[in-house]
RNA sequence: GGGCGCAUAGCUCAGCUGGUUCAGAGCACCUGCCUUACAAGCAGGGGGUCCGCGGUUCGAACCCGUGUGCGCCCA
């Protein structure tokens, strides 16, 4: 026999196994005539390194495609990336920076150049950093999106889509950046708490007031201030104003109207009234909308569609003028008339002079509000409208919300529904375009005039030209063709959309495109494999990706993506924060796995996990698991290290009956946990039964006393079980049952990896019962051990009172062996000077050999008594309730019955016992 | 502002159709052990107004209403 390692070095065996079935390429899926199990990674991001959101989600899909596979599954995980346009963009103009490049002033091949170079030097870590983890991928099935042919899917399913008119362009607002003059993603804005100035600027309502002052034309100077200062004071009767509250004066030139609450009686007189805009003297509706918070400012909003979303919205929706008085690099521009061309903050502390001036500004006042700030260059955002490009949801998205309403498509857990619900009804439109180059770019061509076509390239572009000018001379063949009207192209003068489309674009398609289902609709894989069984994703990305993965689904397949939904929490920290790099909160996952082990880190992310919770992560966690590995590796030490003797005495026959009824129990536990998806359940009974049942209690029932040797039969069956239950343990522990495994049995050949996953077969839960009954005696003899201080070295005399003597007739060797007691003796009476246990209805009466304080004993007895009295007592009045009777169902009364007679039992037993001390 | 969800031991959470001697697990804690597999361990133990209030019911941690406190999504 080898001398096993007290410690288990972990790092060793999970290279040599990931390797060992990398080379075997047990991972490795093609179709054949087994039942698929597919599952398609959501493609981390390509910049990404392995964070724990990651590990927690992978671990969870590597978990079920493993266990799929032992199921004789065909399983087939499919790795990949997407490519991230904002975060790789970023990345790549960082990185040229650092190299004296700017962005500027290198033209968009050579930009692509340097990002293609970056991709191939990093973008796949993340992919190596999930093999340390275990993950079973067919890594030979890696994808990346813009691969040569998933980015075609993206360009024919644009110009697809387009064709059938669902795609339109225009105009949105965007978050403009008027520093790295670019629109940039919610999610690059950082909203920063700052002191603002609340500016009160009142416009005069058209019509009001007197026009007619009897003044003399000013001749000099020093008479206009005289006329100046006159009309500030003087009140003309029935000259009316509303006041306004905004942190943004400079954009009082882009006004086109203003808004009050139809309910607000100060304002109600003017319906079908105009304002005059200070300064330009521009005239704007007022108009109501019940959007319009009464309580803040003066309950009177200034609209400025061109610059603020929601008076955009308003804009739109009473049909307001836009009048757009910005330029890109946040100067002013002609439409505002007045400060042309200096810079927005300028002009607010300009304006505010000359408001104040002309008498329009009411009054200032300290306030704090969220400004947004861009990530990158720190510039405040500024929003601003652009053409963009949409997809119509409206139709695409009803047979998406369909089938999740009727669980053709599960979400695990479901109350996701009532989200997906909430946002399906409400959907937006997509907004797909975005202003980087690197992504799949615009496949649309514009001539010199602004007509365009939708094209793969610029020589289909040309021929659709061609084919547009030539319809359009038809069609107003009669009329004189205007010039504008009239389509031209040339090779020199058409040029492609500068913009890339949204990276969801793309991973949308994941589930069809690695199959290759566009190119080749009718092949073997995406016939076979489609569609996929689980997706295991983030709550966060449901609208984001899932969603629209089921669109695309429908749309193209006539099918659904996968069957269920398994949404995982967020990872947090102690705190509660969400683990994020910025945040910079989040332990790295390999230096985890380094400390660890894959198995621990993998087991401490599932024991706290039920799907759809957040996890609040803890180091701790991850210690537990590692724990573990060393308790199932110590167990294996201890197997190991019996010595086997040719000879079947039959003693260890009862309890090879009760651990396989045990064990059977589990499984079934097991698969009704796995059915649910209750991982962390199915995890944290598997981790509980392999430390209690198996080593705490049935390898101590098994273990020859110190210097004896075991009987082969009890050696065979222990090997046997630990076998099982590191099969049940792979899809966890992929690692350490896989290295217990083949030390179990040195000569196997074969791997656990794709060892055939265990049979459920019935089980006796009678068995069992008296199973955990014996534990509870042997439990109560070390109970009362410890509390009276005796050593495990001292011998102990017991003797039981019972009626059914079975369990001690079958178990009474054990039990003298573990709980180290004389052979025990049966008595019909109470046995002085002991300490008495009740198990269920038995007594054990344990000599202690000191003197016994019959006091706190005698309290002990008449707590029980009085807990028990009380107990009857409630049964009794249930059973005495007639309604209760009469209502109940008749297995619960039979139920309270017996819960009667035990207790009474019980009760007699303790008095006696009561009465003889 | 609109929608959704959560509240059970010090912490993290189970508790699946309202009914077991039903309030449970893991961790943490306390006591005793270096017992010849494991101190990354062994044996034992304490700990709860199931958020408050009201209701339905023979019976409520569970169902309904309401209040409070948190969280998330959308605007």
């Amino acid at each position: 026999m080898q001398e096993l390692p007290k410690n288990l070095d972990h790092s060793e065996i999970e290279a040599r196994w990931y390797k060992h079935w990398l080379e075997k390429k047990y991972f490795k899926s093609v179709p054949d005539e087994r039942e698929p199990y597919t599952i398609v990674i959501p493609p981390p991001n390509v910049t990404g390194v392995l964070h724990m959101g990651h590990m927690l989600n992978n671990t969870i899909q590597d978990v079920l495609i493993r266990k799929a596979r032992m199921q004789g599954k065909n399983a087939c995980w499919v790795p990949g990336t997407d490519h991230a346009s904002i975060a790789t963009e970023a990345k790549v103009v960082n990185l040229l920076k650092e190299q004296g490049i700017n962005k500027k002033d290198i033209t968009r091949e050579k930009f692509l150049e340097h990002a293609w170079e970056w991709k191939e030097k990093y973008g796949g870590i993340i992919l190596k950093q999930l093999e340390k983890l275990g993950a079973s991928c067919d890594w030979d099935r890696t994808c990346f999106t813009m691969d040569e042919d998933l980015s075609e899917a993206v360009i024919d399913v644009f110009i697809d889509l387009h064709k059938k008119g669902k795609i339109y362009r225009g105009v949105r607002m965007v978050n403009w950046d008027p520093k790295g003059l670019t629109a940039v993603s919610d999610e690059e804005v950082i909203h920063k708490e700052v002191n603002s100035k609340l500016f009160y600027v009142k416009y005069k309502i058209k019509g009001t007031g007197s026009t007619e002052y009897d003044v003399n034309i000013p001749k000099s100077s020093s008479e206009v201030d005289d006329l100046l200062s006159t009309l500030k004071t003087q009140k003309t009767v029935n000259e009316e104003y509303i006041t306004i509250a905004t942190t943004r004066p400079e954009t009082i030139l882009g006004d086109t109207a203003i808004c009050v609450h139809p309910d607000d009686e100060r304002y109600k007189h003017l319906k079908g009234k105009f304002a005059i805009v200070p300064l330009i003297d521009r005239v704007v509706p007022i108009i109501f909308d019940e959007y319009i918070d009464i309580e803040f400012g003066t309950g009177a909003l200034k609209v400025t569609p061109a610059h603020d979303i929601n008076d955009y919205n308003l804009g739109i929706k009473h049909n307001l003028e836009v009048i757009d008085t910005l330029n890109p690099d946040g100067t002013l521009s002609e439409k505002a008339q007045l400060y042309v061309g200096e810079d927005r903050f300028a002009v607010r502390k300009k304006i505010a002079v000359d408001l104040e001036e002309k008498g329009h500004l009411v009054k200032i006042e300290e306030i704090k509000n969220k400004v947004g700030y861009s990530e990158r260059t720190d510039a405040v955002i500024e929003p601003k409208l652009s053409m963009q490009w949409f997809l119509k949801m409206d139709e695409l998205s009803k047979p998406a919300l369909e089938n999740v309403m009727n669980d053709n498509i599960k979400l695990i857990p479901d109350k996701f529904k009532n989200t997906y619900k909430h946002w399906m009804e409400n959907v937006h439109d997509w907004c797909i375009s975005r202003q980087l180059w690197w992504g799949h770019r615009i496949p649309v061509w514009y001539n010199s005039k602004g007509h365009w076509v939708t094209a793969k390239n610029k020589a289909d572009a040309l021929i659709q030209f061609k084919y547009l000018a030539d319809n359009v001379e038809k069609v107003i063949i009669r009329e004189e063709l205007s010039d504008e009207a009239r389509v031209t192209y040339s090779e020199n003068e058409i040029y492609q959309d500068p913009d890339v489309l949204d990276t969801w674009f793309s991973s949308w398609l994941w589930p069809i495109s690695v199959f290759d289902g566009f190119k080749n609709p009718d092949g073997a894989d995406i016939n076979y494999y489609y569609p996929t069984n689980d997706l295991v994703t983030a709550p966060e990305i449901l609208f984001f990706w899932v969603a629209r993965m089921i669109i695309a689904g429908y749309e193209y397949r006539k099918e659904k993506p996968f069957s269920n939904v398994y949404l995982t929490g967020i990872v947090r920290d102690k705190q509660g924060r969400k683990m994020s790099k910025s945040l910079g909160n989040s332990p790295d996952p390999l230096d985890l796995i380094d400390k660890y082990s894959a198995d621990g880190v993998r087991t401490g992310m599932l024991f706290c996990s039920p799907a759809g919770n957040d996890l609040p992560f803890d180091e701790k966690l991850c210690e537990q698991g590692r724990n573990f590995t060393n308790k199932i590796w110590n167990a294996l030490r201890l197997v190991k290290g019996w010595e086997i003797e040719e000879k079947n005495n039959n003693i260890n026959q009862d309890v090879f009956v009760w651990f396989e009824n045990k064990l059977e129990l589990l499984k079934e536990n097991l698969e009704k946990s796995y059915a649910s998806y209750r991982l962390s359940e199915a995890l944290i009974d598997l981790y509980k039964f392999t430390w209690d049942d198996f080593c705490s209690w049935y390898l101590e029932f098994v273990k020859p006393p110190y210097g004896e040797k075991i009987d082969a039969v009890s050696y065979q069956k222990t090997v046997g079980y630990f076998e099982e239950l590191m099969k049940l343990l792979h899809p966890f522990m992929p690692f350490i049952s896989e290295e217990i495994y083949h030390r179990l049995n040195e000569e196997r050949t074969d791997d656990i990896c794709v060892a055939a996953y265990p049979a459920i077969r019935a089980y006796d839960a009678k068995i069992i019962q008296e199973g955990e009954k014996l534990k509870e005696v042997i439990s109560a003899i070390r109970d009362v051990r410890n509390k009276n201080g005796l050593s495990p070295k001292i011998t102990l005399t017991v003797s039981v009172q019972a009626a059914d003597k079975s369990l001690y007739n079958k178990f009474g060797v054990l039990i003298e062996k573990i709980a180290n007691i004389h052979p025990m003796q049966f008595t019909e009476t109470e046995v002085a000077n002991t300490v008495s246990q009740l198990i269920q209805t038995d007594k054990l009466f344990i000599e202690t050999g000191v003197q016994i304080d019959t006091e706190s004993e005698k309290k002990k007895i008449q707590d029980e008594i009085e807990y028990y009295k009380g107990f009857i007592a409630s049964v009794e009045k249930k059973l005495s309730n007639e309604k209760f009777v009469a209502n109940a169902k008749p297995e619960i009364i039979e139920n309270e019955r017996k819960k009667m007679a035990d207790g009474q039992s019980k009760l007699q037993s303790l008095e006696e016992s009561l009465s003889k001390l």
